[in-house]
DNA sequence: TCAACCAGGATTGTCGACAATAGATGATTC
DNA sequence: GAATCATCTATTGTCGACAATCCTGGTTGA
């Protein structure tokens, strides 16, 4: 599910990779931190070739900036960047439930609408809430990516860009206040791939990744204002 | 505009990365055939380490793919991966073109204008057509995705997306039949742009792509016949 | 004859050491 | 006292060598 695991046959570079990126999604690393290769090496307990090749592919993930002969610093998020985010997710992920739309088999919508009728259960009952919940919403986001049967869509979202977006929640400490909702927007996309219109799957998805993006912009709204009157008072 | 250079302060790895990519993208290294690295090694005049880096890059822009403890393999273009290709660029830069009408200065508009002008004085003389063209077209697209000020989609286009776009081209030999049309959506899209008109721009970028994407699909059936006729022949 | 098994060779993965560069520290000068 | 410059240290970039793994071909057994 949250695809931690090395594959079985994994080489070292890549355990790294993926302990390094949990470390640094979940904030362990804090962001902007600079990453000394030596420390990490000693961290991971591997030399610095292994450790290379595993900061290059975090590079590659945008989750990482390097500069030559100076070193690696973890990305600094931003509320700027935190939008252009959402800008991609949009197009991307509209795309994909169009395409899901048209191709997903008729048992992986079955899976769907049972997995949406699941998070509605949840939500009623009102008690895992909050990180379950998120991890269900994103969930549903995967499957209709990998339901669109475009491999390159799934690279550059499930590979990339969700872990971007996990990061984000983690760091920006993110609750899902916006469950009821989510939940609602969630069953009429899967109403519309069900019905296989593929145009109004994407321009439902369009909307509900717009409509996360201004909760996120006001919850940040707010918190700036916030800290402004902390900072006057 | 090519953006072949690796930076001043480059590295060893980084001119690899930039040979290595040349050469796959222009077909020097066949797609599919495997990457030895002792050999790469020699033919580069670099170690194994940097080489090994330059590679892992290369695997991350997709255009390689690693098995562990097996090797490093160029890419196999498809006509299914080349359409797959097709639909991600629509969803993006449908909305690189909405940004760009949003948010582009005027100037960059201008320029913008000038060089779709360009562009029509080039094909109306029917001189250098094909390749050039071909170069034209890519400068055209750039030049909105850069506009867009979205940083990641500029990334994912301009850094990955693109180069294999450019491989898919150089290796399945497609020179532009289409010039004619497409100056006339480029010269729709500019207007949209410069009129702020985003959804409008969207619009046309996306049924822009969706074209190119058709003429593809229709050469590649009449190969796929020609290639039947002459086996049955 | 065919399948499974077992070296042999080559390639990849990993490591530690050396070279080159950036940034910091302190001395010198105006 | 501040700015500049030289030196010095720590970090990164690169290399060659060793260890682990996989593919190939031949061999043996049923």
């Amino acid at each position: 599910m949250g695809a931690p695991a090395a594959a079985a046959g994994a080489t070292i570079a890549d355990r790294v990779f993926d302990q390094l990126r949990r470390a640094i999604v979940e904030g362990e690393i804090p962001a902007g931190s600079k990453l000394s290769e030596p420390v990490l090496a000693e961290r991971f307990a591997v030399s610095r070739g292994p450790l290379r090749e595993a900061m290059r592919r975090l590079e590659s993930s945008n989750l990482l900036e390097w500069r030559a002969n100076v070193g690696a610093r973890v990305v600094t998020l931003s509320s700027e960047r935190l939008l252009e985010l959402y800008q991609v997710r949009e197009a991307l992920e509209g795309m994909a439930a169009r395409l899901a739309a048209e191709r997903m088999s008729d048992g992986a919508v079955e899976e769907l609408k049972a997995l949406v009728q699941q998070h509605g259960r949840d939500v009623a009952r009102e008690c895992w809430q909050a990180y379950f919940q998120q991890e269900g919403d994103l969930d549903f986001h995967y499957r209709i990516v990998i339901g669109s049967g475009n491999l390159r869509l799934v690279r550059i979202l499930c590979d990339d860009l969700y872990h971007l977006a996990r990061m984000y929640r983690c760091q920006f400490g993110m609750k899902s206040d916006r469950a009821r909702d989510a939940l609602k927007e969630h069953a009429l996309i899967v109403d519309a791939i069900a019905g296989r219109d593929g145009e109004l799957a994407e321009w439902l998805m369009r909307r509900h990744v717009r409509a996360s993006c201004a909760n996120v912009k006001r919850r940040l709204a707010a918190e700036q204002a916030a800290a402004g009157t902390e900072a006057s008072s």
